[in-house]
DNA sequence: TCCTCCGCATGAAACGTTTCATCGAATTTG
DNA sequence: CAAATTCGATGAAACGTTTCATGCGGAGGA
């Protein structure tokens, strides 16, 4: 259907090299003849052949990003943040959703070697030692991990400091006077939420606190904040935290409904801090206190370095970069608790 | 680097053909055969190159999704609904963003068109109309709207009845006693919130209902929410509307904040309903009615539309189908307001 | 025994590009 | 004016598959 090359040449009177020219390098042929071929070109609807096109090259122009979960919006950002650098630099970025399946992640991987692209932007199911990465590493196909385990030397990887993050959550909390902190989250089997948590008790015990209660949860969703939140309701209020802090907005949102259903009041009877700063945090009605991560730059960062290996090849060195979270400070948790006030 | 299928068929001490047959119909070659060329694929690392196989079938086996906005929970619901029998079908499904950018969608398009994709499923920045997708179609790519305007005869397309959306939220909060309402959206070149909104408008004059308050919003986000709510929070308790129907959920969440912020109550004082029923809004301190729409379903069906022309071809014949939204109803609009207490 | 048919393997052709060595004509140089 | 250089256009080769007409040897039927 589709006029190929051979057609726009026969239509404009010139050769099949000349097209190509044309397309690729207009300045060597004349004028006037480009002007023929451009006509022709408009005339028939000529649409250029990628996979020819990529099959001479070697390799295609696109870009995968394979993500655990479309619809969490911490991706989604990191998606946009990887899709700016990647169309300044005229490729293409297509995203891929592995669903936290690992059945499905490595039909991704298998479909994406096959078409060649040209880098993989990937947040493993698993860790990130997957030998399917290796493979595409072998094949000269660049990976560059996002956010999960730097995995071996042969790749690049973009992260953020979770033990800090966890830090800055605890040394905000006890600053304002907090005794009895609880962390909810899980599974520990993640790496991250076991980062923050770690940070959070290497923090408490700097500071003589030992009473850190830990909520495991099954999940990072908000139903499993709301039953965190019945079980830290039923304790008495002698012994009930006055400050949580959840391993992700999601929790934490969750935790701050069940907390209100139960009549406590959020920040004075608990106070609340959350992790992602996703844009629903500050959208809540007390907004979330929340240790931000700098969700655009990780995949902003991720595609760069991609790109740089992709175009670079022998001579490139793999980094690992490591941002800092920041802690972003509202209502849930912004009351002084005075010495006086303490365990009331 | 990545050996070829002439290397495999080398190694293997056969033709070409045969590693060729062992791939694709591995029944017409002997079991001794087929082994020893599945021995040599495994001992060197083969992979298929997709690009010498789609420009030999004229056709590659993916199917692009072009949307909106990745980062709104809508499209990325619509897209695991795609997703889930793109897969079944043995085909990939890859997202586009157009982050609302015409540019954007263009270059998409463009480079979708070159790589001759199986089909596109796209809500267009602007309308159905475009005439970027009459090419796709003309170069038999077929074109499935998504949520977007039917556009012409020539394409499939999926929808939801926004009008019945309306006024399926305008009968439960007039069966709840309430006279004095608000529209909150905007702005309304978007069809889908002209259509919400005449919903409303038309169930509430068939039930003599005359005082619907307009609040029109430059966007559909969470802060346009809390710009309005001022707005009426500012009325004298004896004008204000004592239910708001907001065009989406960011909106009415924005709404919820503002009006709590203000000291007063909701559902009491202020009945809340939005649009979309998004994952946040039955996780929002009071939790939020809203109008759902089958966001799976759309994506599922568009991309069974997209499969069905595109494996049929010649004798497919496009349809339109509409979906009816369904109200839920929550503790933000969930109030009994009886005739003594109207106007309180 | 001869013919036919069947199962398997073969290798050339084609898909639509890009690249590159080559060539002719026009222009410049000595 | 001959030789050298430049400019523009040419067409064949190559990329890695899939497909298809062909070939070949052995088994079954007449």
């Amino acid at each position: 259907m589709t006029a190929s090359i051979k057609e726009v040449a026969r239509h404009a009177g010139v050769s099949l090299g000349t097209v190509s020219n044309v397309l690729n390098r207009p300045d060597v042929v004349s004028p006037p003849t480009r002007q023929r071929v451009l006509d022709a070109i408009a005339e028939l609807g000529f649409v250029r052949n990628d996979s020819a096109r990529q099959l001479r090259a070697g390799h295609s122009r696109t870009v995968a990003i394979v993500v655990l979960d479309v619809s969490n919006p911490f991706f989604t950002d990191v998606v946009r943040g990887a899709e700016a650098v990647v169309e300044e630099a005229g490729a293409m970025l297509v995203v891929c959703n592995s669903g936290e399946d690992p059945a499905r992640e490595h039909r991704h991987l298998d479909a994406l070697e096959e078409q060649r692209v040209r880098g993989v932007l990937v947040t493993p199911v698993h860790d990130g030692r997957h030998p399917r990465l290796d493979r595409l590493v072998e094949h000269s196909i660049p990976v560059v991990l996002v956010d999960r385990g730097t995995g071996r030397a042969n790749r690049c990887s973009v992260a953020v400091d979770d033990v800090l993050g966890g830090r800055l959550a605890a040394e905000h909390l006890v600053g304002h006077g907090h005794r009895r902190i609880a962390f909810v989250g899980g599974p520990f089997s993640i790496r991250q939420v076991a980062d923050r948590r770690a940070g959070v008790a290497a923090t408490l015990s700097e500071h003589g606190v030992a009473d850190l209660r830990v909520v495991e949860t099954p999940h990072l969703t908000v139903s499993a904040g709301r039953d965190a939140a019945e079980e830290l309701a039923a304790l008495p209020a002698s012994r009930r935290p006055t400050a949580v802090f959840c391993a992700n907005d999601l929790l934490a949102l969750g935790v701050l409904q069940g907390v209100i259903g139960r009549g406590l009041r959020v920040p004075e009877d608990v106070a609340l801090v959350g992790y992602d700063d996703i844009d629903f945090a500050a959208a809540a009605a007390v907004p979330l206190s929340s240790v931000r991560q700098p969700r655009e730059q990780l995949g902003r960062t991720a595609a760069q370095l991609l790109l740089e290996e992709a175009n670079d090849g022998g001579t490139h060195q793999h980094r690992h970069v490591v941002f800092q979270p920041e802690l972003v400070v509202r209502q849930s948790s912004d009351h002084r608790r005075t010495p006086s006030r303490r365990g009331r």
